[in-house]
DNA sequence: GTCTATACAACGATAGAC
DNA sequence: GTCTATCGTTGTATAGAC
């Protein structure tokens, strides 16, 4: 197995790539720009990819890819935890994670304004993740039911704290880092007062 | 005064555009296909607008007035009602107005991805509405202490009020009407559970 | 794999006749 | 106020030499 001692062209295209789908969209970015970027000029992009969709292709599945495996990670954190501090930090990592302005704002993107020839591609890809969220999730409320600690009704639950997860994400974008710190705060011990028993 | 018994051009081209802007964004948006649904050419766009911006900035004019009206006609439903049913009816009213797809979409775009050449202009614009909208939850968070319903922390109840309308407005996007109205409802029963003495 | 050169369509915008 | 005609630019994409 080689050692890669520095990207190769096709990753700065993604890296580039990403960076400017983020900011600027897909229809906002050019393929002028990238080249620019990456050093290279514009017709020699094509011999790395097929065109532009399949850019944004390669782009989104990397940072699917990269999103899964940070879960995996905080999943780890999550071993000899509380039950509560578990449900806490899947959270606070969330957000924290997305707070990367250019991972945040193309995941953003991706969900709320997915580009229409891309819709269903990007709607299968972002199920996979999904499903391991919630199953991650449930298994928490689970261990806190069986504790006595939380109230009986797990869709209750788990409906609100995912609107709970919904809200500190849309405000990751809204407010610097240490509002939404309270914020975040702030709501996580109401929604716990909420569901305990 | 006359009686407008049709619309004139100019906002048929705002009509149109709404539309567009909402769906495909700024960038995403051409000047033919406006025109071409107004069923005009494209330069006559130039007799009622200085430029493409300038279409811009009139739909979103449109947008920010149609949403304050709202918030008035909202505001006057609260009269007359339990302080703790005006808090819900003021969050289910507004992902009710914000649930209608285009103005809800181009809402979001607004605020999430502004066109830079744009973002102060409608940084301001948004200001306004919000500061109307902290006013009155904060109206109807006092009448609830002084009745001795919720608990006295107003910070950390107007926090999660917010972080929960985040959330809720965010699933407008994701999920059908009927899924939705059940998690707002999970969602508020925690979050008053939550705010409760 | 990278380049120069170029094709070709679409873009926003303007000129000027009616 | 609307049109035809057209400008200049930029967009994605390809051909072909090195």
């Amino acid at each position: 197995m080689e050692v890669q001692t520095s990207q190769n062209t096709a990753d700065k295209i993604k890296a580039v790539s990403l960076s400017l789908f983020a900011r600027k969209g897909f229809e906002g970015t050019s393929l002028a720009e990238i080249a620019s970027r990456v050093g290279i000029k514009k017709p020699s992009l094509y011999a790395h990819f097929k065109n532009k969709e399949d850019i944004f292709l390669a782009v989104i599945d990397k940072v699917m890819a990269d999103y899964i495996a940070y879960f995996e990670t905080v999943a780890n954190k999550l071993v000899n935890r509380q039950a509560e501090e578990k449900l806490f930090i899947l959270l606070k990592e969330n957000t924290d994670y997305l707070r990367d302005e250019e991972l945040g704002l193309i995941w953003k993107r991706m969900m709320l304004f997915p580009h229409e020839t891309l819709k269903e591609k990007l709607k299968e890809k972002f199920l996979a993740s999904e499903e391991k969220m919630t199953g991650t999730i449930l298994a928490i409320l689970k261990e806190l039911k069986e504790d006595g600690i939380i109230q009986e009704n797990t869709e209750e639950v788990l409906d609100a704290y995912y609107c709970l997860m919904d809200g500190t994400f849309e405000q990751v974008f809204y407010y610097p880092e240490i509002e939404h710190k309270r914020r975040l705060q702030h709501s996580w011990q109401v929604f716990w007062k909420g569901i305990k028993r």
